[in-house]
DNA sequence: AATTTTGATGAGGTTACCTCATAATGAGGG
DNA sequence: CCCTCATTATGAGGTAACCTCATCAAAATT
């Protein structure tokens, strides 16, 4: 009955991931801004004008599920949607300049939360997670819903 | 516009994290169990008789909702609620027979797919991500909810 | 005995996803 | 040109896994 390796891997990463969405709540309290929404902000920062079926792609997340981040955010005038010039169909989604400002802002607190939990690692821990973790989130496999 | 060391381990995080729910989903899909119930089976396993709201402890969840777990497992009868003797307030949850045949084959299923994500990295590797996340997991400070 | 604390749960809400169906558009073939 | 098929985004509706707050009984404290 003692601790299997993989088992307790499993449960470590659950509890470490609940731990960092809690204080990414907290830390994006004072802008009203949900994970989900933050993620899909730093997507966009980085990509730049981008549909949604690619931001999905990016976040890992169904098509369907973007279009309700997106709502969410052009609620409140963070983002824009604007047409494809290229095709009628889509959209392309682009920061507003609150957007802009926030996503600063928002990458700013990500930063401070994230380090009160990494900075108990030593520099060298926090080197060999980012690379472990790294060789763990490769996408070569059918571990997506509905794949 | 680099990748923030902070902001990337937590992205990364999220994204295992996301991937070994979903392989969990799929390796108890033939139990028809959800990935919550079979952490409260393991924990339940593991420590005996057991109160909800030090089941919730384990889990790191609100008593509360350990109150929704526990009904999911004893409607497919794989828990069982008995009158602590000690306190007639309190429940103690126990697994029926049913239950702790399928926990094996829940813990087997599990650690089965855990290999496949875990198995890529080198042992050494395996060995330090387990040293670094339990660091992580070590709870001092007001990282919960409503805390 | 009165008050406070604790254990579990009812009621109701949220987040972040999902699937399936649908309308509009684009792309390729006959 | 029209027909079919693929693709884009989204409406409708659903689920899992959490949460808070209120409540009730029982235990502990004063």
């Amino acid at each position: 009955m003692a601790d299997d390796p993989g088992d307790s891997l499993n449960e470590m990463f659950g509890a470490v991931a609940r731990r960092l969405r809690h204080s990414s709540i907290k830390a994006l309290a004072p802008w009203q801004i949900a994970p989900s929404q933050s993620r899909a902000i730093s997507v966009v920062a980085k990509h730049g004008a981008i549909r949604p079926s690619e931001l999905a792609e990016h976040l890992r997340i169904a098509p369907r599920s973007v279009t309700e981040v997106i709502d969410g955010l052009e609620e409140r005038d963070l983002v824009r949607r604007t047409a494809d010039p290229d095709d009628r169909r889509a959209t392309l989604i682009t920061l507003t300049e609150t957007g802009e400002e926030v996503s600063a802002a928002v990458r700013a607190a990500r930063l401070a939360e994230a380090e009160t939990l990494f900075d108990r690692l030593s520099a060298r821990d926090r080197e060999d997670l980012r690379r472990i973790l790294a060789q763990l989130v490769d996408d070569d496999e059918d571990c997506r819903p509905a794949g």
